[in-house]
DNA sequence: GAATACCTGAGC
DNA sequence: GCTCAGGTATTC
């Protein structure tokens, strides 16, 4: 499942291996996983390089130019299942949907569940189609984030969650990170102390860029941009772990549903 | 703010 | 053969 240090790998792929080709081709495998229809795309994109990438959250948005036309823009979400890669002689199974052709380089979009969306947008930095997320978590800074989730009385699990405060975690990395703040995902940030909540968002930022260091396999089975599968060189303290015993104090995981997702937390570690 | 639709493979 | 997982837009 890709969150945002997956998204920031594929950006960083995106921008070294095809900045300056230009897009020559666009096989159109499933209509569904695009916004609109293949002859539309085709015909914003065709012809056109890509000259910029750039990541807000989970989100990517790719520019083209041919310095005639105006500038067009794809955004792409993967979702929970989207993969985009170059694999040399990959043979296409039943889950690719797109293969672009980039100056005769074939770039694969692969998605099991088909939740992923390419949509062609209006802007290369902020899209009015995501106009309602806010700042990337990584970027944003701590006053801001305090002004915009300080005062909420909802579950700190549901508010990481929710992308208008900040973009770019998931459940896998939210109950990672609240573990490691020793935070209750119940507990409600307008209960908790400023210093309780810096740690909470110093905890996400660092799991993060940890995340990203180790180029996004950090706690998933994870396939980067030429195929090579993930190494699993961490391991999840309470994800998925309902049942077993903390790795830090012994005492059995909770698992408990919250705002609709499954959420794993250590009772000792995370007291409410 | 909570439920629902979307989709498929995995695991019972 | 059933249930579940997951992110987001949409709908209550």
């Amino acid at each position: 499942m890709p969150e945002l240090p997956e998204v920031e790998n594929v950006a960083v792929a995106l921008r070294e291996h095809l900045t300056g080709r230009t897009l020559t081709g666009l096989k159109v495998k499933c209509t569904k996983v695009l916004g609109q229809c293949g002859t539309a795309t085709r015909r914003a994109l065709l012809g056109k390089a890509l000259d910029g990438v750039h990541r807000h959250g989970k989100y990517l948005v790719l520019n083209f130019t041919d310095g005639k036309r105006p500038d067009a823009q794809l955004m792409i979400h993967l979702r929970m299942t989207g993969q985009i890669f170059i694999l040399e002689g990959y043979i296409p199974d039943k889950h690719v949907h797109l293969i672009f052709d980039f100056d005769g380089l074939p770039v694969h979009y692969r998605d099991i569940r088909k939740f992923g969306r390419l949509l062609l947008v209006d802007d290369p930095i902020n899209p009015t189609a995501i106009a309602h997320v806010g700042p990337d978590m990584l970027l944003v800074r701590f006053n801001e984030w305090h002004r915009r989730i300080s005062h909420r009385k909802a579950p700190m699990k549901a508010l990481l969650l929710d992308q208008g405060i900040a973009a770019g975690l998931g459940n896998i990395y939210v109950d990672e990170s609240l573990f490691l703040a020793g935070i209750h995902p119940l507990a409600k940030p307008v209960d908790l102390t400023r210093p309780q909540l810096q740690s909470v968002l110093r905890v996400c930022k660092k799991v993060l860029r940890h995340s990203i260091k180790h180029g996004g396999t950090t706690f998933m089975n994870y396939t980067n941009f030429h195929g090579k599968p993930g190494n699993f060189q961490s391991k999840l303290h309470v994800y998925g772990r309902g049942g077993e015993a903390c790795d830090v104090c012994g005492e059995t995981i909770e698992r408990i549903q919250i705002a609709g997702r499954s959420s794993c937390f250590c009772n000792n570690c995370q007291p409410l």
